[in-house]
DNA sequence: AACGTAAGGATCGTTCAACAATTCGACAAG
DNA sequence: CTTGTCGAATTGTTGAACGATCCTTACGTT
């Protein structure tokens, strides 16, 4: 290996340098906490009490609070605080919307391998955690796979609105009395997604798919009570 | 009308309160000016001079600062401070892998008669700006026609990030030597376009776009040196 | 000429304290 | 039941301060 190559390789490396601000970290904080429902939708978040918690001082969290606004998982009111993002049905609608136009475009693109194999560690993990029961870890690899399936597209930026997305979604089953419920019956749905894929029969994949979110669309809208 | 409607009316008004605190405010007035490059691509911005020039705080200033990097129009480096964007020649693949996909799947569905009209008026805007040798306008046509095709999605978070890209874009715009060249030909090509969507021929559409985009991405990126 | 070190200045990161602006709830008056 | 009014609580914004980090320059070493 020569040294520009050398060099080249390790410029992968460059983004993670930067990364440590003390208002990211808090955002990460704030945003896994969100994400496994320790502050649910529609909660407060007050700045002098998370500042006090966290150490930090009351600039450096509204920095994160931004953050976190821009992911769509806070809202910002003027002069009232944040709080949790409360997702409306609309908002599910258009996560669907979304969601069709990612993953149909990703199943329509020939695959490339090394994408394809996380697609597929996803999926056995999905089948492993469903035979133990283990409904908190199938609804997770549920996520994984739907997030790699959409990475075929090979795009970094869908890549990061999927992420988002994804993290809104998970707002939304917050909200639901019984998310685990939702998530068994889709087991089976993603091998044959994937079955599709793999053999290379794009249009039938595109086709399932959409039927596939219709389907979820409407299970999820009809158990959706955002009202208290 | 009664009062349940009126006030159901009035609540449509609803999100249109909150919006304007003095750190939005601010990132609406470094938006505008990244955009049009007045700060060109590369240029890092002060925080003491520009909080000075603008009369706000160090700490509001920072906030809009977080917004704008959000937006990829600002790049944050820890320590050394915020710069305009300057995109390298992987992000406008990226830009046109992600146009490839929304537009794409717009151009599929069938268009709403209020979408299509915002498209065609673009349009019929471009071909004015074109007789009258208005390169300037004809650019900012072209992308309003693109805004436009995209919104046939219908969905307001494709939107959102379809004008998060184009502001990308003409980061990439003003590195280049002359832009006004590059809009130019593009102006028949919509219009071949827009006939085979009114026509509901979606497929062709599709495939005549996906000609279209690796046509202009090619161009761009020829042209297009991030060095310096 | 390439490299290691050191010093100084500039700028950012973060904190803190203070005050103005706004919201909210309670309570009194009509 | 609706409409003012008041006060407490919280956010919005500011300005100053200090440590941390980076950049530049200079100087000496190899």
């Amino acid at each position: 290996m020569k040294v520009d190559d050398l060099v080249a390789d390790l410029s992968q490396d460059r983004p993670r340098l930067g990364r440590s601000s003390t208002a990211e970290r808090v955002a990460d904080i704030l945003r896994e906490r969100i994400s496994e429902g320790f502050f649910p939708p529609g909660r407060r978040l007050s700045e002098e009490a998370i500042s006090e918690a966290l150490r930090v001082s009351r600039n450096t969290l509204r920095e994160a609070f931004r953050l976190l606004g821009h992911e769509r998982l806070l809202d910002h009111q003027l002069n009232r605080g944040v709080f949790v993002r409360l997702p409306s049905v609309e908002d599910v609608l258009d996560l669907y919307r979304v969601r069709r136009v990612l993953e149909g475009s990703a199943v329509r693109r020939p695959p490339s391998p090394e994408a394809l194999a996380l697609v597929k560690e996803a999926m056995r993990d999905a089948e492993r955690a469903a035979a133990e029961d283990d409904w908190q870890r199938v609804g997770t690899a549920n996520i994984r796979f739907h997030q790699a399936l959409v990475s075929l597209n090979g795009s970094p930026r869908i890549d990061e609105l999927m992420r988002q997305l994804l993290a809104e979604l998970r707002l939304v089953f917050h909200v639901m009395d019984n998310p685990r419920a939702f998530h068994e019956p889709f087991v089976e749905r993603n091998r044959v997604l994937l079955g599709l894929v793999e053999s290379g029969r794009r249009e039938e994949a595109a086709a399932y798919l959409d039927d596939y979110l219709d389907h979820a669309e409407k299970l999820l809208v009809h158990a959706y009570e955002p009202n208290r």
